[in-house]
DNA sequence: ATTAATATATTTGTATACAACTTGAGTTTA
DNA sequence: TAAACTCAAGTTGTATACAAATATATTAAT
C-alpha cells in the first residue's frame, strides 16, 4: 500500500503512526474514500485498536498535505477535487521534472529497471483486475515513485511526493471505465520509453518524456472539466 | 513576528495554533532557541497558558518542516543547521526562483513597493539596533516573505516558503558581527535592484537577481564550511 | 404549512492522568 | 580502575473524561 521504506531505528509509535497514515492516504488517493467522506475519529480509532490521539496526529498531517478538512464539531472531511488547484499543481509539477536531470540525478539501478519492467507487467492486466480504475491509480502511484528513485536532491523529491499525492486522485476520479485500458496502454508504452532512456543516461530527454506525460494529464482534465465532473 | 495574514473566517483553536506556531518557528529561525535546545513541552505549555496538547501539535508541525526532532522520552530538541542539507535546499531554491516568472507572476501592488521601500530603511539601522545579528535575520525575513507576493501560483509560493524557512537561521547562525554592516548595504542594494526591475516589470532578470543572491549565500556557506563552525 | 427558535445529540478540541521510553547517577562486579 | 548493571527522575506517547462547536430534530409562532 505504497508504504516508504523507512529506517529500522525508528520508534514503535512512530510506525504506528506511518502505517495509520499511509493507509489511510491511500485510502484517499484511491477514493476508497471519495472526496467529501468524513472520517470518524473514533470509528479510525476502534479500526486501528488506538485511542483518538494518534489518529488525530495522522489527521492533522493529512490536513497539512490538503487531502483533508478539519472542522471543529462538523468532522473530518476528505477534500474535494478544485480544478483550479489540480491545475496550479500541475503547471508546477511541470516545471519541476525538467530539474530532474539538472539536480543531482541518480543512475538508474538494476532494482529500478526490474521495479519497471514488473509496472509494465502489471499495466498489461489492470483490465482484467476487478476494480480496474483503482488498479491503473495503484500502478500509477508505483510507478511515480519508482521514478523518483531518479531524483537525488532530497528537498526535491519530498516537494514531488507532496504534489504528486495531491493530484493522484484525479485519475479514478475522471477517468471512464471504458479508457482504462488505453490509458493503461500508454502509461505501458511510457514505461517502455522511459527504459529505453534510463539505459542511455538520457536524463533530459527522461525529463522531456515524464513533462509531455504531465501535460497530458493536465489535457485531461480540462476536457474532463468541459464536459462536467 | 513573521504572522501571516490569515482569513478572518478561522476558528478560536486555530487562531491559537498559528500564534503558538508562528511564535516558536521565528525563534528558532532567529536563534532566541540554539540548535540543540531542547523545548520542554511542560513549560511551553505553561507559557503558552495551554495544556499540551495543543503545544504538541505545533511540535509536530515543527517536525516535519525539519526545525525540530522529537525523542520519545528524550525532548524536543532544535535541529542543528546541517551543511549538506543547506547546500541541497540552496540548490533547489536557486532554480525555484527561475519559475517565479513562469508561473503566472504578479504585479508588483503599491502596497509590496511600499514595503520594500520600508525594508530600505530597516536596513539602514540594522547596525544600530541592539542585536543587529538578530535584526538582519528578521528583516531578510520580511524581505523574503515581500517577493513571495510575486508568485501567482500558490502551491509554488507555499514550496518556497517552506524552504526558505529551513535555511533562514544560516544568517543569525554564521554571520560575523563585524561583517553585519556590510550584508545590510548587500541587502539594501539588492532591494534597490529588485525595485528598479519590479517596476519595468522586468520578472525574467529579477529571477535572475535572487538566484544571484541565493548563489552568493551559498558560497557564504561553503567559505564558512572551511573556516569550521 | 413555513419559518424561526430551542434543545438534544454528535463531533472535534483540550486538559490530565498514566504508560513507555530515555537518561544519567550511583552501585556493583570483574 | 573500568565496565556493566540498577534504579530513579524526567520526558514524550497514549488513553480518556470533559469542554466547545456544530448539526439535527423538535417545537412554537406566524
Amino acid at each position: 500500500m505504497f508504504m516508504t521504506e523507512m529506517p529500522s531505528n525508528i520508534s514503535e509509535a512512530e510506525q504506528r503512526f506511518q502505517w495509520i497514515y499511509q493507509t489511510l492516504r491511500s485510502r484517499i488517493i484511491l477514493l476508497d474514500y471519495q472526496p467529501g467522506t468524513r472520517l470518524s475519529e473514533e470509528q479510525l480509532a476502534d479500526e486501528f485498536k488506538v485511542s483518538r490521539t494518534p489518529i488525530r496526529r495522522v489527521l492533522n498531517r493529512l490536513e497539512v498535505e490538503g487531502l483533508l478538512e478539519i472542522r471543529h464539531g462538523a468532522g473530518n472531511f476528505v477534500t474535494e477535487l478544485s480544478m483550479p488547484e489540480l491545475l496550479e499543481v500541475f503547471e508546477l509539477r511541470m516545471e519541476l521534472v525538467r530539474l530532474i536531470d539538472v539536480l543531482a540525478p541518480r543512475a538508474a539501478s538494476a532494482n529500478l529497471i526490474q521495479r519497471l519492467q514488473n509496472l509494465q507487467m502489471a499495466c498489461l492486466s489492470i483490465t482484467k483486475h476487478p476494480k480496474p480504475k483503482r488498479r491503473f491509480a495503484e500502478v500509477n502511484v508505483e510507478v511515480f515513485l519508482s521514478f523518483m528513485d531518479l531524483v537525488g536532491n532530497q528537498p526535491l523529491r519530498a516537494v514531488q511526493e507532496q504534489l504528486f499525492y495531491r493530484t493522484a486522485r484525479m485519475w479514478p476520479y475522471l477517468l471512464d471505465e471504458k479508457n482504462v485500458g488505453y490509458e493503461a496502454e500508454l502509461l505501458h508504452a511510457e514505461i517502455s520509453e522511459a527504459l529505453r532512456l534510463l539505459a542511455n543516461n538520457d536524463y533530459p530527454s527522461f525529463g522531456h518524456l515524464y513533462r509531455c506525460h504531465l501535460a497530458m494529464a493536465c489535457q485531461r482534465l480540462a476536457t474532463m472539466q468541459t464536459t462536467g465532473v
